[in-house]
DNA sequence: GGTTGACGCGCG
DNA sequence: AAAGCGCGCGTCAACC
């Protein structure tokens, strides 16, 4: 790699699969291939954990097909990696973001999802056992010429700087994401089945006793004892037969109606949704051994935030943070960033006088005080608009206060919505592309431009090219403060491998070998951090979770002058 | 019978 | 107080 690159110092080994399954260990340095052996599956760790090891491979990165693929049994096996090169992640990015990459284009081996990481609805378009789709991914050949495909994309990337910096980033985020299945999150299901019995009431056999009684209000006040609460095309109907109008069944309509039904039915819906969503199968099915085990997906949203798939990892209710709780003798340190999207579109678009409203203090106060808007709400507000694209109701109303206010910041998330309106493409702040525009919107600009077009071809052309650009108009924020938020984690993760292990006696066996016995990341929510630390080192972790985010900044934004405060807590469990 | 899409709602 | 981004998941109903 180039001089002053993250690889530069970087010896490289690369991990491929030898056909008889044992792994084939490729060395590389500047000048090329240094030796190569075979080991087997048992010998791998150990292998691995002494180049992790010696001082003369410090800046080792590990080079393999997917983090999923080889992490999880480096990590069952009680070793960690410091760095490593997803090339499946990497290659999404490359693909997308360089000019004419056309080889790494044509090789679509390298697309969708991880081998065996498709479970159900997603066609996997390649399987290990299965190389139909072309070369098998995860072969030595196939792998080794992969990353000579990504090495020459790299440096025509538009910004070969940034570019790293988001391979990087991206492929720290994988290990993370393996890091935290295997920690877990520290959970109290008797905590939790306390809070089903206080809300949903007891179960006896079927429905939970109290939804039974609201259920019971609900068709008394509507004059319907065999109403089916939970069909929302009958509920629909037998509110109209009630004489009572609206258009859907959805809280936010329902809760503006004067009804005696409606208090219980709003009470219900609530009850309705802990049961299937966190309810007693979930606990049976996502808690074991004092231990929840999401799935995350990185990289699984266009904009680079993680998804999840399995165990709603990503939508934990509040109602429910109480019962993550730590292991004795251990303490949950938690930490989120206030108004992490408005701070990344204040330096992105270099605007001073954003990044003024928001040093030291809470950003939205910080535009009241500027004069823009006059209260706190309504800055929210008005800044969610811009960020989203709001035209219309208060929000709508108060962004052009915004745009006279900050008009760098405004700009930047103006001119994006204008380039994808017109079909064009967006980067995120270090270089990620947002998609080219879906059949849909091409189809209607066609249709719109051809002669004889319609009124109505025109006014759908100009909506749709107006939904484009909200979409682009978020992306950039909301994938620069994904990019924030992976080199906190990526900066935070190496911080705390660092810690000490504490005394064999005061280890958390559950939360996996190589995490029992210091701190350790447990959960990761887009711009919230979770840290399950023995009693002596939460003050240090949420230190650590303080330092990583200032050099999370600096390393993406340099010297501008913007700054990332934490909500930090330490405690018992995570509830605010 | 199984799959698919709309809905509703939880999270950021 | 609800229209404006990104998700996952459970449920129901329409469909093959």
């Amino acid at each position: 790699m180039g001089d002053g690159s993250p690889w530069a110092d970087a010896e490289r080994i690369v991990l491929a699969r030898a056909l008889d399954g044992r792994a084939v260990a490729t060395v590389l340095d500047r000048d090329g291939e240094r030796g190569r052996r075979a080991l087997s599956a048992a010998e791998l760790p150990a292998w691995v954990a002494e180049r992790e090891a010696s001082p003369g491979s410090r800046g080792v990165r590990w080079i393999w097909s997917s983090t999923t693929e080889w992490y999880p049994a480096l990590l069952e096996a009680g070793v960690r990696v410091a760095r490593c090169h997803d090339l499946r992640l990497c290659h999404a990015i490359l693909r997308d973001a360089v000019p004419g990459a056309a080889e790494l284009r044509a090789a679509v081996q390298w697309n969708g999802a991880a081998a065996g990481e498709t479970a159900g609805h997603t066609e996997a378009l390649f399987s290990l056992d299965e190389p139909r789709g072309g070369p098998r991914r995860d072969d030595v050949r196939e792998v080794l010429e992969e990353l000579a495909r990504q090495d020459a994309a790299v440096p025509r990337a538009t910004d070969p700087g940034r570019m790293r910096l988001l391979l990087a980033a991206e492929s720290a985020g994988a290990l993370v994401a393996a890091e935290l299945a295997s920690a877990g999150v520290p959970w109290d299901a008797e905590h939790h089945r306390r809070i089903l019995e206080d809300v949903l009431g007891p179960r006896r056999g079927g429905v939970p006793q109290n939804m039974g009684r609201l259920a019971g209000e609900v068709r008394a006040a509507l004059g319907d004892p065999a109403l089916a609460l939970d069909s929302p095309p009958r509920l629909l109907k037998a509110l109209h037969n009630a004489g009572i109008r609206v258009d859907s069944t959805s809280k936010w309509e329902l809760r503006e109606i004067d009804h005696p039904a409606i208090a219980p039915l709003l009470e219900y819906k609530r009850l309705s949704r802990l049961l299937s969503a966190n309810g007693w199968a979930w606990l049976d099915e996502w808690v074991h051994d004092h231990r929840f085990r999401p799935v995350y997906v990185p990289g699984g949203v266009v904009t680079g935030r993680w998804a999840s798939s399995g165990g709603g990892a990503l939508q934990l209710p509040r109602q429910l943070r109480q019962a993550l709780r730590a292991d004795p003798g251990w303490r949950i340190v938690t930490a989120d960033v206030a108004q992490l999207e408005p701070r990344v579109l204040a330096a992105m678009s270099r605007d001073a006088r954003l990044a003024d409203a928001a040093r030291g203090r809470d950003l939205y106060e910080g535009i009241v005080a500027s004069g823009a808007v006059a209260t706190r709400a309504e800055g929210k507000i008005a800044m969610l608009g811009a960020m989203y694209g709001a035209t219309t109701g208060d929000s709508g109303r108060l962004v052009p206060r915004l745009r006279s206010a900050y008009p760098r910041a405004m700009g930047l998330v103006d001119a994006a919505a204008r380039t994808g309106a017109d079909g064009g493409v967006v980067s995120t702040w270090l270089g990620r592309t947002s998609p080219a525009p879906d059949e849909l919107w091409r189809d209607a600009q066609t249709r719109a431009s051809r002669p004889g077009a319609s009124a109505a071809d025109e006014t759908r052309a100009r909506r749709i090219g107006r939904d484009r650009g909200r979409f682009t108009r978020n992306f950039i924020v909301q994938g620069t403060a994904a990019e924030w938020a992976l080199a906190w984690l990526a900066d935070l993760r190496l911080r705390l491998a660092d810690f000490p292990q504490v005394e064999s006696g005061s280890a958390a066996p559950r939360s996996g070998r190589a995490f029992s016995r210091r701190a350790h990341l447990a959960f990761f929510l887009h711009d919230e951090v979770l840290i399950h630390a023995p009693e002596e080192q939460a003050d240090a972790a949420a230190q650590a979770m303080r330092d990583a985010a200032e050099a999370a900044g600096r390393l993406l934004f340099g010297s501008f002058p913007i700054d990332f405060p934490l909500d930090l807590r330490i405690s018992d469990s995570a509830a605010k």
